[in-house]
DNA sequence: CATGAATGAGCGTTCATTCAT
DNA sequence: CATGAATGAACGCTCATTCAT
C-alpha cells in the first residue's frame, strides 16, 4: 500500500499551516481568503481541504500552538521564586504585546470577537479564558502557598485583573500601536500595583531593584 | 412649505439610526447588512441612502454618541473629591462593562481590531485612545495638583494603564461573559491597586469603608 | 388669475436648460445625474420635471439650439462667393472641433453613439444627419449652379465626404485631443482636396493665396 | 493530470469572449451587463470572473483582437505598389464600414466616447490613435520614398486627415446606417482627393480604371 | 492522493422618477 | 406652482467550498 508515512503528512499539514499563519498575520483573520493561503502554500484548493476542513479549522490548529506557548511560558517557573516567577511571566506577555502585529494575537482577538454570536466559537472562547486563567492562577496560588504572597484579596479575583489588564494590552497595542501605548511604563506601574497587592507592606513600592523587569 | 421640517428630518435620521444600532448589536459590524438595516427601519434602500452615504457613516455616527457619553461620565465630576470622582468613573465603567453585550461597544471593538490594517480606520482609532486617555488623565491629574493624589509614578503611565485595564475588562465582558469574569470583584481589585499607586501609604489597602464602590 | 407670464416661464425653462447645459458638459450625458442638473439649477427635483418630463428631453432641448446654430453657419454665405463660403463653413468647424470638449458636440456624440440602438433615438440621429447634410450640400451646389465649382463627382457624394470628415475631425477632437491632431493641417489638406475636386485644374494645387482661410 | 490542458483554458476563455462579444454588440458598451454575458456564455458568475477581472478586461481583451487586424490590414502591401496598397487598405475599411454594426467598431467608439473624462481609459485611446495614425503613416510614406507618392503636403497631415476620415465614416455608418450614407460614393470621392494630394497631375481625377475599387 | 475550474447567493450602492404635502 | 423625501430594481463583483477528473 502507498501509505504515506506519518511525517510526510505532518510535514505537509505543517506547510499549510505555517503558509496559513503567514497569510493571517498579513490580512487578518476575516481578509485573508482562501485563495490566498492556497497561493502562499503553493498548492491547491483541493490539497489545502484534504487536510483542513475549512478555513476556520486551519485557524483553530494555528492558534492551538499559541495557547500551548502561553501555557508553557506560565508554567516552568518551577524552581524560581515566586516573585521571579511573575516577573518572568509579565516580561514575557510584554515582549508578546510589544511584537502584537508580527503575531497571531491580532488575529485571535479579531476572530473571537467577530465571532462572538456565533455558537460554535463560543467553545474556543471559554477554553482560552480557562487555559490563560489558569495559568495566571496557578503562578499566584504557588506563591500564596509558600507564604511568598499575603494577598489581601482571593487571587482568582487578582488573576482575573491581570488577565483583563493583559488583554487590554494586547488590544491596545494591536489597535493603538506599541509605541503610542508605553508598554514599558504600564509595565513597571502593573509591578508595582501587583506588588502592592501580593507583598503589602513590603518594600513600601517604589524600589527600583526589587522590581521584577 | 412642502419642505418637511427640520425637525421631521432630524426625527427620521434618529429612527434609521435607531435601526441601525439594533442592528449592529445584534449581528456585529461586519455580518450586519444594509438589507438588515433597511428591513429593520422599516424604509427603502433609497431611503436610508438619503440619510447617510454608507454602512460606515451610520456606524460612525452611532459611535460618536457612545464617545460624547464616555466623556460626560469622566467629566462632571467638578465639584468631587478627587478619589470620589475616580471611584465614580470607574463605576460607570463597571456598569458599561457589566451591559456590554446590550451596547455598541463589542461593535466598536470588532470595527477597529478588524479595520487595523485600513487607514482610514486609523484615524478613528487615534482619536478614540486620545479621548478616553485625555479623559482618565484629567481625572488623575487633577487629583494630583489638589495634592489628595502623591503618585510615585507619573500620571500618564497610570493612565494608561487604567485605559487598559479597562479595556481588557470590555474585551472580557463581550468574549466570554460578564458573569464569568466577576467584574465586581476585579473592580475591587482596581480600586486597591489604583489607591496604593496614588496614595502610597494611606489606610495600608484592604479597608472597606474607604473603596470607592 | 395668477397665471404666470410667458416670460416668466420662459426664463425659468433657460435658466434649467443653461445648468444643464453646464452639467453636461462638464461629466458627459450618462454621467450627469438628474440630481447634478436639480443642483446646478439651484432648483427642487419637482422644479425641473415641471419644465421638462426627463433627463432626455432637457438634453434634446439643447442639442436643438445647436444645429440652429450649426445651420446658420451653413447658410449666411449669401452674397458670398462660393469658394469663400465653402471656406467660412469649414473655418467655422474647424474652430468647433478646436473648442470640442468646451461645448455639446461630445456629448451629442456620446448620445448618439450610446443610444444607437433605441428607437426613440433613431428619429434625432435622421434628423440631424439630415440637416448637416442638407446645408453641406446647399453650399455646394449653390456654387455649382453659379459655374464657380465644375466637380467631377456628384455634390451629394461631396457633401457625405464633407460631413463624414467633419464628424471624424469632432471625434479624434473629442477623444485625443485638438492639439494632437493638428487640426489646422488636416483643414488645409481638406481644402486643397475639395478644392481639386470642385474647381479642378485652377491653380493646381499647393497656392497659399488661394486656400480660403 | 487533472490540470485541465491549456488549450481547454484557452476554449472556454475564447468560448466567454466570444459571448461576450455577442452581447457587446447587441446591446453596446454600458446596456450590457454582467449578467447578460454570463448568461450568454451559459456560465456562472464566477466561472467567468474566473478568466477575466471585470468587464473592462473582457471588452479590453476583445478590442485587442480588432486592433490586430486593422494593422494586418495596414500592412501586408509589401510587394505591391503603393498606389494599390493604398487601394487595398480603403477598400478593408470600406467593408469594415459597411459590416459596422456586426462588428465591435461600434462598441468601441462607444467605450472612447463615454470614458472620454477616465484617466484609465486616456491610455487606450492614445494607442489606438497612435497604432491606426502609424499604420496609414507607413503606407503613404513608403510610397513617397518610393518616388510613386509625390505629395505638395506633408504626408503627417495626410494620414490624420485620412484617419479622421475613416473616423468620420465608422461613425456615420453607425448612427445613420451604411445604406444612408453611401459609403461606395464616400469612397470614390476618397480615392480622388487623396490621388489628387499624393499623385499631383497624374491623369487629371475621373478617370474610372485608374481608382483602386 | 491531488487538482483547480466551477458555483451562485449575497454583498454595498446608485439614480431616474414620482407624488403627498 | 413648487417641493424634496422616498422608491426599489438593477448594477458589478466576491469567495468558501465542492467534485469531476
Amino acid at each position: 500500500m502507498p501509505k504515506v508515512s506519518e511525517t510526510r503528512k505532518d510535514a505537509v499539514r505543517n506547510d499549510i499551516l505555517e503558509a496559513a499563519g503567514r497569510v493571517f498575520k498579513r490580512k487578518g483573520y476575516e481578509a485573508a481568503s482562501m485563495k490566498d493561503i492556497v497561493a502562499e502554500s503553493g498548492r491547491s484548493f483541493g490539497g489545502v481541504y484534504l487536510y483542513y476542513a475549512n478555513k476556520e479549522q486551519l485557524f483553530l490548529e494555528l492558534i492551538g500552538r499559541v495557547y500551548r506557548e502561553m501555557n508553557e511560558s506560565a508554567e516552568g517557573g518551577e524552581g524560581t521564586a515566586p516573585w521571579e516567577a511573575v516577573g518572568r511571566f509579565l516580561r514575557d506577555q510584554l515582549a508578546r504585546a510589544a511584537d502584537a502585529d508580527n503575531g497571531l494575537a491580532p488575529v485571535l482577538y479579531e476572530y473571537l470577537i467577530v465571532g462572538r454570536k456565533e455558537e460554535r466559537r463560543m467553545k474556543l472562547i471559554g477554553e482560552r479564558h480557562d487555559a490563560v486563567f489558569g495559568a495566571i492562577e496557578r503562578l499566584l496560588r504557588s506563591g500564596a502557598e509558600a507564604g511568598t504572597f499575603r494577598p489581601t484579596i482571593p487571587v482568582e479575583a487578582i488573576a482575573l485583573t491581570v488577565m483583563s489588564f493583559l488583554d487590554g494590552m494586547f488590544f491596545e497595542s494591536i489597535v493603538s500601536g506599541p509605541e503610542r501605548i508605553r508598554l514599558d511604563d504600564q509595565f513597571r506601574v502593573l509591578s508595582d500595583m501587583l506588588r502592592s497587592v501580593l507583598m503589602p507592606g513590603e518594600a513600601s513600592a517604589v524600589t527600583e531593584e526589587g522590581n521584577p523587569e
